[in-house]
DNA sequence: GTAAGTTTTTATACATGTAAGAAAACTAGC
DNA sequence: GCTAGTTTTCTTACATGTATAAAAACTTAC
């Protein structure tokens, strides 16, 4: 039975390791070594513990990605001073904020498909977009599925380039796609053969503003 | 120096497995136990062969997925009969046509990131969605620009939902993410405050085609 | 036949995430 | 002091992907 009104402090073995020197010491073998140095071993031997000690804070290593992702965000977000008037500029400006921030740190990829609200640092851009939304004339339901869609496009965008990238840049030898991409037929595909040749630097400019302006025409057609 | 007019056929050990029998049996294991159960080891021991044996036909496991993938999609996708004769319509039944087959496919989320271009059985699907594009007004490189940003938002959509209903189906208790979604402050973030009791509800909603059409209408602003 | 070359398969080994349970280090009640 | 309870840490063990290098099973040139 616990003491129920005790002036309890706490109980039981007294925490060697922090969340916080977790999340710290994660960091600087990520910004050191890369993402892909960090392995739960390396990280417990720098912190002075064992593996299974950080899984007492940490309830897998994905886990430790997001809060790495929400600690990046969180020092990383500014937000725009002053804030646009214009509830579309509200909008793009988040949405751009935020793609931006995730672009420039693309070990994220990993976790981004783990939840669909980023960090809650990023709490205030969704807000944002949700207010600018509404302001343009959105009910309150149809601007949070409009955030669903710009947020679907936006980690779209940045999981699929960057794993692209991630494929050019490990491997020479090119993929049987690309081969298949190479031998298109002109007569079954004309469109895709003729833009073979140009496909691959087209793939590799950077639209997401671009997209991001078309998608919000659309969310905002007739209003 | 290799023997230049020879008539050769083959050197070197024949080979005793083949790719197709990996991937039938590949597909037998994931259709049957699911892919988590899909290990090197068991894939070689159900074809009677040994781990790395696979290597040589394969070059790792995300290959090895990539080119499930592309099995499924080949078996799977069915294209429109008639097709539309109208150009947005064409983009909106291929687009729509990709993003069912992958929403049925689950597993494919972890080999969703490593391309942009899906399958080869779907090029014909993207040829249409360019297709459309060109038809609608746009020039050959606005109409791929705009195919990517079609391929952002549905791979988007298709990794974001599957991870969190992965997420919620494997895992009862919150996330902290839930948990600061509980207590937002309305002063501070007054849209997302009011939204939160209906934020579950919202994003379980299948919106694919909804934002789908706001894109589309979006590229097509003024043509 | 034999030797050399080529391709596929096998054996062995390692790094990694993490499950399971024992041990340690504390507090509260006696 | 001691015992019970609680929380954190540590030990051990396993499954997995895959690197490395050796062996096997062929073909071709002589």
């Amino acid at each position: 039975m616990p003491p129920p009104p005790a002036p309890r402090k706490t109980t039981g073995r007294p925490a060697r390791i922090s969340l916080e020197e977790i999340i710290r010491t994660a960091r600087g073998i990520v910004s050191q070594d890369g993402v892909d140095r960090l392995t739960m071993r390396r990280l417990a031997t720098e912190i002075g513990s064992t593996p299974m000690a950080l899984y007492h804070h940490v309830r897998d290593k994905e886990e430790l990605l997001l809060l790495l992702l929400d600690d990046y965000a969180a020092r990383t977000l500014r937000r725009p001073d002053p804030p646009p008037t214009d509830p579309r500029d509200r909008v793009l400006t988040a949405a751009t904020a935020i793609h931006e921030v995730l672009a420039a740190c693309p070990w994220i990829v990993e976790v981004l498909t783990a939840d669909d609200l980023m960090s809650t640092s990023a709490l205030w851009f969704v807000e944002q977009i949700v207010a600018g939304l509404t302001e343009s004339g959105l009910s309150l339901d149809e601007a949070v599925h409009g955030y669903r869609t710009i947020w679907y496009y936006t980690a779209g965008e940045i999981v699929v380039r960057a794993a692209s990238a991630r494929r050019r840049s490990a491997d020479a030898r090119p993929t049987y796609r690309d081969q298949i991409f190479a031998d298109l037929d002109p007569a079954d595909l004309p469109r895709l053969a003729e833009a073979a040749p140009r496909w691959a630097p087209l793939t590799a400019q950077d639209t997401y503003e671009r997209g991001l302006r078309a998608l919000l025409n659309g969310l905002l057609h007739d209003r």
